[in-house]
RNA sequence: GCGGACGUGGCGGAAUUGGUAGACGCAAGGGACUUAAAAUCCCUCGGGCUUCGCCCGUGCGGGUUCGAUUCCCGCCGUCCGCACCA
């Protein structure tokens, strides 16, 4: 049998029921929507007395449509929002827009809509959308990180780091973006391509500003052991991307006559100089100053710098580039022998940016380095071998040996471990002198770098500096804030427009008064939304923060977003929230206490005949038996069934909230994305599931909805025995367990446990007509509680289903009920009996016998009986509460 | 290459961290109601067998234990992050 699925429109005619009508989310969540704002709910003040609970979803980029990934982020700081207000804490839950960016430029240079108007709009539309689905945010605290208001305490904030020396403008490398006409940190290079536009990143020497985030390096590494409501793979990461290392600087003489004139050392950074006995040649960068005077008088050595200047940047190059070097003549003596003479080699492996731009090669302890020795006919000498190797024999040929072990072929290191080598070389090296200064010095290296945050663009914070001929850089007086962005700029040719514009650049220097231009480089974005979240706590006040109440409601405790932001986005809010402490603006270092990364909705892909992408809603899908067939409607013709991926406009595969909202209301879609698959894992959107979701919708309005008026002038009361109780115990342990699983953000068991409340109360309330005032009271307190379950994940569900019981006020400002001990206990449970570890049986027993009576119970059991065959078991085990095994 | 996570029915996933494997949902099949459908309700639903019961079963192979999805060792596979980092 072929059964068509059916539109989602049929399965919403609202045909009157028999006994009720069916639930319309259309007309019913828009009332609930008003009577919340009009009551001013979830409007958070500052000065109530309460307990304060901060819960806060990462805020969008207002690209035009709010999409299903946002709302199911959403949806989970929503369910904790309500949880929390209704546990009787003063919920803090605010929403704003990250809106600077480059998207409103692309879109202006395309479309010639102004950025600030594209951004304003979309604002609008995407604030709707938000609203449809019943979010429980306090709007009033609404800002965009474009408004002059928010900017202008950005720039405050730059001031004052500025002032504390967290800022500072250097001649650097950059990564330029030939197409977006910008520069980009090395974090938004991606494989060598910018990570918004793709294209191929080329490198440039330009002035820039910067916030000294590797001050706060050791700092921002060792905290992360505290943040312990975070996901452990967030925190590596970020470990990870700190990169701490320990190791020496080592400086080496170079062999005057074989050294370029004026130069008489080479630096180099090594975290094994144990191993300074393996060593057989020095690797310098290309761009390192060394290899640059070298190759003054050597055309070959140019010839090869610029090599690896071209290899540098595409994906390919970089695989599948083979180690290579050049070797420039120049000669260095070993610390520990001055006889010993060592080749440098420029190498296109050695990067500039770490370290000293220099290494000095151990081919026996590190495979790179084994490559190049072996490639360039250099020397292997193993220095450190496993602990049960027999020195005399220990050779190294292919493989290197990078592990720890003891020391050989290293005269007075030889026996030692390389632990203790490492000390050894160093205390040494410490106190050996070259030019009067120690040849090496312990340090510490970090991979973390200064965090650029020159753009050259328009739609960002401008920086609030001024250039002056005659006094330099100088910061715009606090006074003269904010440095508003001009809104008369053309985008018809690449490249900053700020910088061509023909007067807001110019400006009277604060300092002299004489001619100075402003500083035409905005922010990055990263810095928007680096205090955000702190500002959401006084999103009016004329500081950046107030100090007072910031203090009370950081940290966020619940921070939930993409995983996208496990390093970048977080780091550099931790680094902001130091960099405002020491500032004193505030008085904590991190931000955010918990930590939540949620998955994505993936949905399935379809491809037409001719492999064009088409959209779920032009294909039709047929199940014959369990195999599911598609169709393009258009053309009904055959499509294919792709895999899930993330929804995105290119796969076509996406599916819009109002879509959900429109056909089922929100309740649906907010029960649906929770539903099911973990919220840390990807949620995949299907129809059947919404349908199903739907179901449950009208299943429990059914249910309330049949039983109100049996109930409305009944008092609610637990019922402690015979059938109020068979009602009252399942309804408690469910208030239990779900109050327990919201605070672990287990939202699909919580839905599952509210799922089986309902198959629970279901049977009773049917044979309710007959039942005794006891039973009633008792199924008037579960439908309370079911309502109250259910009312952080469908809270207009839960509110008409409360009107609809005859409650009083809103479901939305109510307590969440106490549940009984005594009811979420049996006095009789069902142990299940094993005999060698198999399940053979259950024990119905009272809850408090003790061991001697479950012991001698079980052996009076039938299959326990026939299972021991008149033997003596060899023994009992008995697991209080849990299981009794039997051992024959 | 390094680091991490994961692997359970047709599918998404539960399993109180060593104690009844498969809760709950989706899909599927059967039935009731109906002129018919939708909606709703009831039943079945890991595999096998000699079916009132028994055997096998949580990627594969071993181990520890009275007892292992959970702990240990070794494989296989999938996904993610990082990477010429000295």
């Amino acid at each position: 049998m072929v059964k068509v699925r059916r539109k989602i429109s049929v399965l919403l005619s609202e045909k009157p029921g028999m006994a009720t009508e069916r639930y319309n989310p259309r007309t019913s969540e828009p009332r609930w929507q008003k009577a919340w704002e009009e009551a001013r709910l979830f409007e958070t003040k500052n000065d109530d007395g309460r307990p304060t609970y901060y819960v806060l979803e990462m805020f969008p980029y207002p690209s035009g449509r709010i999409h299903i990934g946002h709302t199911r982020n959403y949806t989970m700081g929503d369910v904790v929002a309500r949880y929390k207000r209704a546990k009787g804490f003063n919920v803090l839950h605010p929403m704003g827009w990250d809106a600077f960016g480059m998207p409103a430029e692309n879109a202006a240079m395309q479309n010639k809509v102004h950025p600030k108007e594209w951004t304003y709009q979309n604002i609008a539309t995407m604030r709707e959308q938000l609203k449809m689905m019943g979010l429980s945010l306090d709007w009033s605290r609404e800002f965009a990180t474009c408004d002059v208001d928010y900017y202008h305490r950005q720039q405050m904030l730059f001031l004052d780091f500025y002032e504390k020396g967290l800022v500072t403008r250097k001649t650097s490398k950059v990564n330029w973006d030939p197409v977006d006409q910008t520069v980009l940190a090395n974090e938004q290079v991606i494989d060598g391509r910018g990570w918004r536009s793709g294209a191929l990143v080329e490198s440039r020497e330009l002035a820039q500003w910067f916030f000294k985030i590797t001050d706060y390096a050791e700092d921002l590494l060792s905290a992360i052991d505290g943040l312990e409501d975070w996901p452990e793979k967030v925190r590596l990461m970020q470990r990870n991307w700190i990169g701490r290392s320990e190791g020496l600087s080592v400086r080496w003489e170079l062999v005057p006559e074989t050294a370029p004139a004026g130069e008489r050392e080479l630096e180099v950074y090594t975290t094994r100089p144990d191993t300074i006995f393996g060593a057989s040649f020095m690797a310098i960068a290309p761009d390192h100053p060394l290899a640059r005077k070298a190759a003054e008088n050597n055309p070959g050595l140019v010839a090869f710098i610029e090599e690896c200047r071209h290899m540098g940047t595409s994906v390919a190059a970089l695989e599948t580039a083979e180690k290579k070097g050049f070797d420039t003549g120049i000669r260095v003596k070993h610390p520990f022998d001055p006889e010993w003479t060592l080749p440098v080699y420029v190498a296109n492996f050695v990067l500039m940016e770490y370290g000293t731009g220099a290494i000095f090669g151990c081919p026996s302890g590190d495979q790179r380095d084994l490559d190049f020795a072996n490639k360039y006919g250099l020397p292997v000498i193993p220095v450190v071998m496993p602990e049960d190797a027999d020195a005399s024999a220990f050779q190294i040929a292919d493989e290197a040996y990078s592990d720890d072990g003891v020391m050989i072929n290293s005269r007075f290191l030889d026996g030692l471990s390389n632990k203790q080598a490492f000390e050894e070389v160093a205390s040494r090296l410490e106190k050996t002198l070259l030019d009067g200064k120690p040849v090496a010095e312990r340090k510490v290296n970090f991979r973390l770098r200064d965090w650029g945050v020159s753009r050259q663009r328009y739609w960002g914070c401008p920086i609030p500096m001024i250039h002056c001929e005659a006094c330099g850089v100088v910061p715009v007086p606090k006074a003269d804030l904010p440095v508003k962005l001009p809104d008369d700029v053309d985008f018809e040719k690449p490249g900053n427009p700020l910088d061509r514009h023909p007067t807001w650049r110019h400006v009277k220097c604060p300092k002299c008064g004489g001619d100075a231009r402003r500083e035409t480089d905005t922010m990055d974005t990263f810095v928007d939304s680096s205090w955000y979240f702190a500002r959401f706590t006084s999103p009016h006040a004329n500081e950046p923060v107030v100090r007072d109440v910031v203090n009370r409601w950081l940290p966020v405790d619940q921070y939930i977003g993409g995983i996208e932001h496990a390093i970048l986005h977080l780091l550099y809010s931790r680094f902001f929230t130091r960099a405002m402490r020491d500032t004193g603006h505030l008085d904590l270092a991190e931000p955010f206490k918990g930590l939540f990364t949620q998955g994505m909705v993936v949905h399935e892909t379809y491809r037409a005949e001719d492999g064009r992408w088409l959209a779920p809603n032009e294909v039709r899908i047929e199940s014959t038996g369990g195999e599911r067939r598609a169709f393009e409607i258009a053309t009904g013709k055959p499509a294919t069934i792709g895999s899930l991926e993330k929804m995105s406009k290119s796969k076509k595969n996406t599916v819009s909230p109002e879509d959900i909202t429109e056909s089922f209301g929100a309740d649906t879609a907010r029960w649906f994305m929770l539903s099911d698959s973990p919220p840390e894992r990807d949620v995949e959107w299907t129809d059947d599931g919404a349908t199903g979701a739907h179901r449950f919708v009208q299943r429990v309005w059914r249910l309330v909805a049949e039983i109100a008026p049996a109930l409305r002038e009944i008092a609610p009361k637990a019922g402690r025995d015979g059938d109020a109780a068979a009602i009252s115990k399942p309804a408690h342990k469910a208030l239990k367990i779900v109050g327990e699983d919201i605070e672990r953000l287990a939202f699909n068991r919580a839905i599952a446990r509210i799922h089986q409340l309902v198959n629970d109360l279901q049977p009773a309330f049917s044979a309710l007509g007959t039942a005794d005032e006891e039973s009633r009271a008792a199924a008037r307190e579960a439908v309370e509680i079911l309502i109250h379950l259910i009312a952080p994940f469908m809270p207009h569900l839960a509110e008409e289903c409360w009107a609809c019981i005859g409650g009083e006020g809103l479901v939305a400002s109510s307590r969440w009920p106490d549940y009984d001990p005594e009811l979420v206990v049996d006095n009789t449970i069902l142990l299940p009996v094993q005999i060698n570890g198999k399940k053979r049986g259950d024990l119905t027993i009272s809850r408090d016998a003790d061991q001697a009576a479950v012991e001698k119970a079980v052996l009076e059991l039938d299959f326990v009986q026939k299972a021991l065959n008149g033997a003596v078991p060899r023994k009992v085990i008995v697991v209080p509460q849990r299981i009794v095994n039997v051992v024959a």
